[in-house]
DNA sequence: CTCCTGCTGG
DNA sequence: CCAGCGGGAG
């Protein structure tokens, strides 16, 4: 594609703008900057997919407090771990984490693999998040594509709106063909900088409050690859672009072009919430939760649900998800 | 109404 | 490739 041939001879002054931004702006979540290992990073991921980091955050601290590793996760009472995921959502990504754990207590001796392939095996890892803990976790240089990544680098480097669905082979060129080189003198490798290795007793996911950015330094295409997405999850967002305090706006031929079909070309429609099996499965979720994994009869959730027929429906998709168990007396309760 | 660091099974 | 899967915040 000929514009990826002239993307990388402009990334030079985009980086050093965008790393300037970074460097000023960058949430301070507590699983960046080196303070946990990369199972902390994975599980920020997971818990991360679909879903507000802003959110994700508390659930995380508490989560890793509860289970610092892989071993510990998979050892857990199946009801512990959907309660503790909470309201986060899609609480089969709680079970498909569990899961994952017990893969890696089991098959890896507990310690996430540093490999692509062997990640991307794993339950509930998808390329996305395979390539984001090898990026972030392990400072390898690879390029990870989600939709802000997409959004941001087609809009500064295209001119144009990421298309719907799942990302196009031009789009996985693209973000290769900008993603800057490591090794350079300057940049201080995985091996010997902070990017973490697994085992660390003290880096168990607890922000240290004074471990800040300034102390930290991961390869530069890591370092891309996380401020692309933060610029596009808090300034190049998907309607309304806060083109007026970006970092890029001087090199965004999205923005030169004016902005051409803003909003177009989203990602698929969105599902409608109300009124739908998800929200009856969140309730009853909810319900079992609160009674703290004691048997719940199966009239009491009627109130959640004016439709049996859509109530039984539910119940039995969870009970297919492993989400709950049925009892001999129809009662429900959380699975152990 | 919109959006949000996706993944999985059909 | 598509539908389904939560929930909160703007």
């Amino acid at each position: 594609m000929e514009n990826a041939e002239t993307a990388f001879a402009k990334t030079e002054p985009i980086r050093l703008r965008l790393f300037d931004w970074w460097s000023r702006y960058a949430r301070d979540l507590p699983w960046r900057f080196g303070r946990t290992t990369p199972w902390g990073v994975l599980v920020s991921e997971v818990m991360s997919q679909q879903t507000q980091m802003s959110r994700v955050v508390p659930y995380w601290t508490a989560w890793m407090k509860i289970w610092p590793d892989a071993a510990s996760l998979a050892a857990a009472p199946k009801a512990e771990v959907i309660t503790a995921w909470g309201r986060l959502g899609y609480p089969r990504r709680a079970l498909r984490l569990q899961e994952c754990a017990q893969q890696v207590a089991g098959q890896y001796a507990d310690r996430l693999p540093r490999d692509y392939d062997q990640l991307v095996a794993l339950p509930g890892i998808g390329d996305y998040t395979a390539s984001a803990v090898m990026s972030f976790a392990y400072g390898e240089r690879i390029a990870v594509i989600d939709t802000n990544i997409r959004r941001v680098l087609s809009r500064v480097f295209l001119g144009h709106e990421s298309t719907g669905g799942a990302a196009s082979r031009e789009e996985r060129q693209l973000a290769w063909q900008v993603l800057p080189e490591d090794g350079g003198p300057e940049d201080i490798g995985a091996e010997d900088s902070g990017v973490q290795e697994d085992g660390g007793s003290g880096r168990l996911g607890l922000a240290d409050p004074k471990v800040r950015l300034a102390a930290w330094r991961e390869p530069p295409s890591a370092r891309w690859n996380q401020a692309v997405m933060e610029l596009g999850a808090t300034v190049c967002i998907a309607r309304k672009p806060a083109c007026d305090i970006c970092p890029l706006a001087g090199h965004c031929r999205f923005l030169k072009d004016g902005l051409p079909g803003l909003g177009a070309g989203r990602t698929r429609p969105r599902q409608r919430f109300a009124g739908t099996d998800r929200q009856v499965r969140g309730a009853i979720l909810q319900a079992l939760r609160q009674a703290s994994g004691a048997p719940v009869p199966r009239k009491d959730l009627k109130p959640l649900c004016k439709d049996e027929i859509r109530l039984d429906r539910c119940i039995a998709s969870l009970d297919e998800d492993g989400l709950l168990e049925i009892g001999q007396d129809g009662s429900l309760s959380l699975p152990r």
